[in-house]
RNA sequence: GCGGAUGUGGCGGAAUUGGCAGACGCGCUAGACUUAGGAUCUAGUAUCAACCGAUGUGGGGGUUCGACUCCCUUCAUCCGCACCA
């Protein structure tokens, strides 16, 4: 675009053209002096040993990337940040806390391409976020700031996994992992997807190795009851139960024609027993190396079970649009109901990690076994009254008669499964059995910038613990932070570090060399900030009876189930060895939606539609940036960015700033104007708490536009309109009371508060509907009766004619919000 | 495949939960102040008809005096889980 003149030249022209003697509304320079004032001041600091009540709103603490701070960050910061300001001025002790999720693997691939020690990139990193922050003038407590990968941190969360080891729910399993060929290291199930990482993108294949685990299925159950006690959104909720994956049902026995061996299956569908035709088994099913000497087409089988290996994930379940499979030959298992004898398969739609690996085949009833049943023509018999399975199976089961299922016949689907339970307990061949699809947490990573798993591999005692009182136990400083081809970490390079001796017996032992997942250190980090200097415990027991739990969290979608579920699950573990005074961390959690590019995709560095928070604030100021992003759309959306929309907010903050030309100093409402304020306190107040940032902007602009149309206000009405208008644009707020002479500071002034009966007008405009539709208003105090509002309504030529020379069948009359007479 | 959500002007989105659809903002149009406008202010802005009026919240049907809102049906888009037995 070609400017005609030169900016300066504009600049000047701007200001003249502003009226009055009022100064020009300077963002930079009003939003720089408010944030030295809050740090100087330690205005946000939560107090110590306080008798009000409490208030603890918690953000996801950001991972200091190179990038820098997103507009994703400002959202799901600013609304937070809004209701703590917003509690501050009810009168709450608010702890509005911020810490740095800083080990992970961007930093360490960018410490080995640049040679640089990861911990000072991160330092680096957590200086430029630090600075974003501050600049958009968030009311965290600085005081309070904690950082994930320092040792005065991780020593808890290392001493946290050795109270989980000690409890037995840290193992150590030889195991079949996923591992991803270009970080180099392994993967937890929820860090990659379709055959490819989450980070990097490359193929992910399965390689045997050393593996920890958390138990976290143990406490599955746990995971669900909670629900129960907190108050999360809906789809949160939902998603975390998949994730989970309850499914109630039974174990059943089948034995091996002639062998004494049983083969164990998992279905939720025990009433279709009768039904069951054959069997399939994953290809990593121990059965087939049991019973390899019986097995006659052994090199088939074997064949197979290579196939399936080379498979990745993804090309198993994405690409199969054919079931494939090979039949057992040599064996055959006996159905425990019908007692026939059915042939077994193995087949890769069967998978080795859910249930027993093994599952009993009811083609009729189920659309995968249909499918395999067709293709290897295997009997299809119908157990179930109401489809026709000789053309597909009959799924919709939920409910049904039994047929062709012996003592089952007859009976509806609930009753029969109820019933065959009790057969089968009775009869020693199966019982009651629930099977969660959530896998234990995989949770050691080969890399170098995590926390150190502290245990010691003693050769006479096994896996030892490193002694609490040795915590934190600090990684060494390393030539190289390339991991191994072979996937060892790059501590095991470093024998000065790993060699060791045995706490317990004193033998010369090899530490552990794995360290932590990133998941590790921002699973308990909401219990640190309040005290994050102990050097005791992880914090005081005081201290964590008075803050816990958290009162709201709001983060994004992205993190409700790994990071939700492995953070409650630690909390519940941490409850259950009463090291924590409550069940659940979080009373509340909320979501976000996206912002999106101006172009409505995703922002990604690639598509050109990044913005930067940075050059909003130059351009337009840290208040302006936080209207906008409040204001852009339904919170819990996605919605584009749209540079006119951060400008009409800037729009906004230039009428707010010259409503001063207009003030009178009296502190009493406008009359004219009363009804209005009170109105809008009660909607910016309920909208707030319920997330409905758009709406309460658009409360505030519209007072605002009422203001204009007075062209005078009061000190008292632009004082009732800066205190709601605080939380969202702090700075301009407090500059502006200040300059009108209100008492103090915004920042200790109280939160408005409204008088019910003051938010009705008295005089309203009532719609009167002929029939429905709207024919013309009157206008009528808010009281009037349905007769005097008739002949009112009937003075209107307009409503009067369509009544004319028809007969009135009916009149409804809703005071204070219709009237519709109903002719014929 | 299963589960969930969402469909409203040119755009982002409102609608007190069954009561005047389109608040608020953007954009656009015209005017004012102007050397200039990308500043500011004023007026207008769902569609068709341009006088009364008619139509309109993805489509079709229903309940109701009255439906964006409730019911049935259908289509589309997005998200989550995914051969989970």
């Amino acid at each position: 675009m070609i400017r005609p003149m030169g900016s300066d030249f504009f600049v000047v022209k701007y200001n003249r053209y502003l009226g009055g003697n009022m100064s020009h509304y300077n963002h930079d320079e009003i939003e720089k002096r408010w944030q030295k004032r809050w740090e100087e001041n330690e205005t946000f600091r939560m107090e110590e040993n306080s008798q009000k009540e409490k208030f603890y709103g918690l953000v996801e603490f950001p991972y200091p990337s190179g990038v820098g701070l997103h507009v994703g960050h400002v959202r799901a910061y600013t609304s937070l940040e809004v209701i703590a300001r917003k509690r501050r001025m009810e009168g709450y002790n608010v702890l509005f806390p911020i810490g740095w999720d800083a080990f992970g693997l961007p930093t360490e691939n960018y410490a080995i391409q640049t040679g640089r020690h990861p911990r000072q990139v991160t330092d680096e990193n957590i200086a430029v976020f630090t600075e974003q922050l501050k600049r958009i003038g968030y009311a965290f407590d600085w005081d309070k700031e904690i950082d994930t990968t320092d040792p005065n941190y991780y020593k808890w969360t290392q001493w946290i996994f050795l109270q989980l080891f000690k409890h037995g729910l840290a193992f150590r399993d030889r195991s079949y992992v996923n591992f991803c060929n270009g970080c180099k290291v392994v993967l937890a199930n929820e860090d990659f997807r379709d055959g490819h990482c989450d980070r990097c993108g490359s193929e992910v294949v399965q390689l045997e190795k050393d593996v920890w685990f958390l138990k976290i299925r143990n406490y599955a159950e746990k995971l669900l009851a909670g629900l129960d006690d907190v108050d999360y959104l809906p789809r949160i909720r939902l998603e975390q139960e998949n994730w989970i994956g309850k499914s109630v049902g039974a174990e059943v026995d089948f034995n091996i024609a002639g062998q004494n061996q049983t083969l164990r299956v998992f279905t939720t569908r025990p009433d279709t027993l009768f039904g069951a035709t054959f069997m399939v088994i994953a290809p990593e099913h121990p059965l087939i190396e049991n019973l390899s000497d019986l097995i006659t087409n052994m090199e088939a089988i074997i064949s197979y079970q290579e196939a399936a290996k080379r498979k990745t994930e993804f090309e198993r379940v994405q690409l199969a649009k054919e079931k494939t499979g090979v039949c057992i030959d040599g064996i055959r298992a006996i159905n425990p109901l019908t007692l026939e004898e059915i042939p077994i398969f193995i087949a890769d739609y069967v998978m080795m990690g859910y249930g027993t690996g093994a599952i009993m085949a009811v083609p009729g009833h189920d659309g995968r076994d249909w499918e395999f049943a067709q293709k290897f023509s295997l009997p299809i018999i119908e157990v179930i009254k109401g489809g026709d399975v000789t053309k597909e199976a009959y799924t919709n089961t939920d409910s049904g008669q039994m047929v062709n299922s012996g003592f089952l016949n007859g009976l509806q689907v609930k009753e029969a499964i109820a019933k065959t339970i009790e057969h089968l307990e009775k009869e020693g061949l199966g019982q009651k059995t629930i099977n969660y699809k959530m896998k234990d947490w995989a949770f050691n990573r080969q890399r170098y910038w995590g926390e150190p798993i502290p245990i010691v591999h003693c050769p006479v005692c096994g896996m030892v613990p490193v002694p609490e009182e040795d915590l934190p136990l600090e990684l060494p400083k390393v030539e190289s932070y390339e991991p191994t081809d072979t996937g060892e970490s790059p501590l095991a390079n470093i024998p000065e570090w790993y060699e060791t001796t045995c706490p317990q017996c004193g033998h010369a032992a090899k530490r552990e060399t794995d360290t932590m997942p990133q998941w590790a250190g921002s699973s308990w980090y909401f219990l640190r900030y309040f005290d994050n200097k102990n050097d005791q415990a992880f914090a005081s027991k005081e201290k964590l009876k008075y803050w816990l739990p958290v009162d709201w969290y709001n983060g994004g979608m992205e993190h409700v189930t790994r990071h939700l579920l492995y953070s409650r699950f630690w909390h519940q573990f941490l409850y259950d060895i009463g090291c924590v005074p409550t069940k659940e961390p979080y009373a509340k959690r909320t979501a976000q939606g996206l912002i999106l590019g101006n172009d409505g995709e995703k922002m990604s560095k690639s598509k050109g539609n990044v913005v930067n928070p940075n050059d909003i604030i130059d351009e337009y100021g840290a208040d302006t940036l936080r209207t906008y992003i409040m204001f852009i759309g339904d919170y819990e959306k996605s919605a584009p960015w749209s540079d006119n929309g951060a400008k009409g907010c800037r729009r906004f903050m230039d009428r707010v700033w010259k409503l001063q030309d207009m003030m009178v100093s009296d502190d009493a409402y406008s009359p004219n104007l009363e009804t209005a304020i009170h109105k809008t306190i009660k909607k910016v107040s309920s909208d707030y708490e319920e997330m409905k940032f758009n709406t309460a902007i658009a409360a505030l602009m519209t007072l605002i536009n009422d203001f204009y149309k007075e062209s005078q206000i009061t000190r008292g009405d632009f004082k009732t309109f800066l205190q709601l208008l605080y939380p969202v644009a702090p700075h301009i707020s407090s500059e502006i009371w200040v300059e009108i002479g209100a008492d103090g500071h915004l920042d200790n002034a109280d939160w408005p508060s409204y008088d019910e009966s003051k938010t009705v007008d008295n005089v309203i405009q009532m719609a009167v509907q002929i029939n429905g539709k709207v024919r013309g208003t009157i206008e009528i105090p808010v009281d009037t009766d349905q007769q005097t509002a008739k002949s009112i309504a009937m003075e209107q030529s307009n409503i009067c004619s369509h009544v004319e020379g028809k007969k009135i069948v009916k009149e409804i009359f809703i005071p204070g919000k219709i009237f519709n007479i109903v002719v014929k």
